[in-house]
DNA sequence: ACTCATTTTCAAAGCGCTTTGGATGGCATG
DNA sequence: CATGCCATCCAAAGCGCTTTGAAAATGAGT
């Protein structure tokens, strides 16, 4: 069923059942009702291409999935941030598009996506730091909006970003005033623009506290439940391990946790933890307390938020750039306490 | 830059170019080269839409994520199958389109994104028993594939599943033969298809060895860390508490280790753990010796599969119906013991 | 040189929609 | 009654591509 089938029903043309059906004022309200009643009988739905084609817009939302060959991995995080998103592009109309690009063709994947129609704008994430992805953006003047930010990249543009530096400060702070003096920092990939910002925090926190940062205590990788295990039953090893753990993820927490559990160590008692929370639906972080202390931040708002940031760019792109940043919480559960006394 | 243009800067007809670019044999192989060089120059990519259109094809594949207001999830699998499934797009030219719907217009959203030719073929994810949708997309005689399978639904379709009665029949073999007795299941929500044979290999393994099922032992949820966790440390206040436990995912079984652990109980000792595992990249199950044993099969591969399934089933509609059933391996990790003697 | 078959190129129609620039008719106004 | 003004509706152009049917160019054969 298409518009001209639909209109010769009818024994209009075209151009009134199109104009009833999208609102237009010059259509008297009997015919729109009458219209309408048969649009919905015989099911029709305009071709979403013909539309696009027609008004210059597709109504369609790029992500691109970056899984490269380096690392095979689908960060759990993206899951909830695409279902946020996808609920607000939803309430706009927009469809969401991905594309799968390896780590060497992600920017091809986002010219393919914006020149040839198949977007009406795009969603950056995981931006690095110098994050060369957004100059191209800017330049090929496609709608964008980046989750995170970019250090070193000067041009202007939309965001919506954690305070990491922050959050990460508050965190440390915390354990510092519990008393502990090693403090270890278990982050993500060094050139993920996140992970800085991270390290910058605990780093300011531990300068503040007049500790002397330690190479040792910090490390980082891909989060993973293997890589947070590995890195922490390696720093049990060292001569004067860590007090406490900060780490970059729930999911590398529970790889912390595991090798806590095997060395006999008690979580919140031999070893403090505490793990940057995104509140993912299937990895809450307890249910009443808190299984770990965490600096939280919804990463399923941050996709609705983004979206909306996004749509509202689309429609007015003169507006001035826009930003936000969130502030995690830092909420207290089970895993911290004061620094056990060494013998 | 569209066609037009690249056809003028080159002096030829529009009908020379794209057939020189779409690889059609009528075309001079001199000018050909001399096309794509132009187009290379100047960056021309042709317009989707209007490909589309005219084609009549949208080379896009939908999946539809369900955001049900009850649950208010996105199961970390997804990610994985659809990087998976993206990737084997992408291959073949195709790109991968979301809606989000509430559980109640998930059919519609369906409809929507077929019948407004959005998309050549949609993925079923997580079917229920006697699921609904898959005689709608019979009828409406789009391509598709569903990632499991439906008891219940009669008519023919293709899918790919893991073999998941088979591979819970053999997990809950492996406890027996270690000498327990008491064995819960920590199952997917009850409606789910995949729950269904899991709990009949299940089942059918007690049936084997002479045990009487209790329904004390069989608990059924979304399988959430915290859901692990809860049910778990329920079912160790029973009178007569389980001495293994098969569960799900392996992000519940992160919960029951959890609940083991505050019990002061050791896995693989007092209590014997089965996970299933999706082999998902940020959680991975250990790695060298597998922290769990598990019956596992990559999601990611299933999502490989399951797209180029699909792809096959748009070039060919009339091709006879093809299935795909996948082994899981039972892999023996560090969470599985003899029965300790009771006292 | 001329025909005929091939190879190579082209003009134009068509995909299904929106939108421009009228047409048409009814109604109040002078 | 003629005029002008809305309120409604419509025909046709255009979005950028593919594809059909035909024309032009080339080459082989006589």
């Amino acid at each position: 069923m298409n518009l001209k089938q639909l209109s010769e029903i009818l024994g209009l043309s075209q151009t009134t059942v199109s104009r009833a059906l999208n609102g237009y004022p010059e259509v008297n309200e009997d015919t729109r009702v009458r219209v309408q009643a048969a649009a919905a009988k015989h099911g029709y739905r305009p071709n979403s291409r013909a539309k696009g084609l027609a008004t210059g817009r597709s109504m369609v939302i790029g992500h691109v999935i970056p899984s490269s060959s380096r690392h095979e991995m689908v960060n759990p995080i993206f899951g909830d941030f695409v279902a946020g998103a996808a609920r607000k592009y939803a309430d706009h109309g927009y469809d969401l598009m991905f594309t799968n690009a390896d780590d060497t063709s992600i920017e091809d994947a986002y010219r393919s996506l914006f020149q040839r129609g198949a977007v009406d704008g795009v969603v950056l994430q995981g931006p690095k730091v110098n994050e060369h992805r957004i100059e191209v953006l800017n330049r090929m003047g496609v709608p964008f909006i980046v989750h995170g930010r970019s250090t070193g990249v000067e041009v202007p543009y939309d965001w919506i970003d954690v305070n990491n530096k922050r959050s990460f400060l508050r965190a440390t702070r915390f354990l510092v005033d519990l008393g502990h003096r090693r403090i270890a920092l278990i982050n993500g990939l060094e050139d993920m623009d996140f992970a800085q910002r991270r390290r910058a925090g605990y780093l300011e926190a531990l300068r503040e506290a007049g500790l002397t940062p330690d190479s040792d205590l910090m490390r980082s990788a891909e989060m993973t439940e293997v890589y947070g295990h590995h890195e922490t039953r390696d720093m049990l090893q060292l001569d004067d391990p860590p007090t406490a753990i900060l780490t970059s993820s729930m999911i590398s927490a529970i790889g912390v946790r595991r090798a806590l559990n095997e060395a006999g160590l008690k979580m919140g008692k031999d070893v403090s933890v505490i793990a940057h929370d995104d509140d993912l639906s299937y990895l809450k972080n307890g249910q009443d307390v808190p299984i770990f202390t965490a600096t939280r931040s919804s990463v399923r708002r941050a996709g609705e938020m983004a979206a909306e940031m996004l749509i509202e760019r689309i429609k007015s792109p003169n507006d001035p750039v826009k930003t936000r940043l969130l502030e995690a919480e830092l909420v207290v559960g089970g895993s911290t306490g004061p620094v056990p006394n060494r013998h």
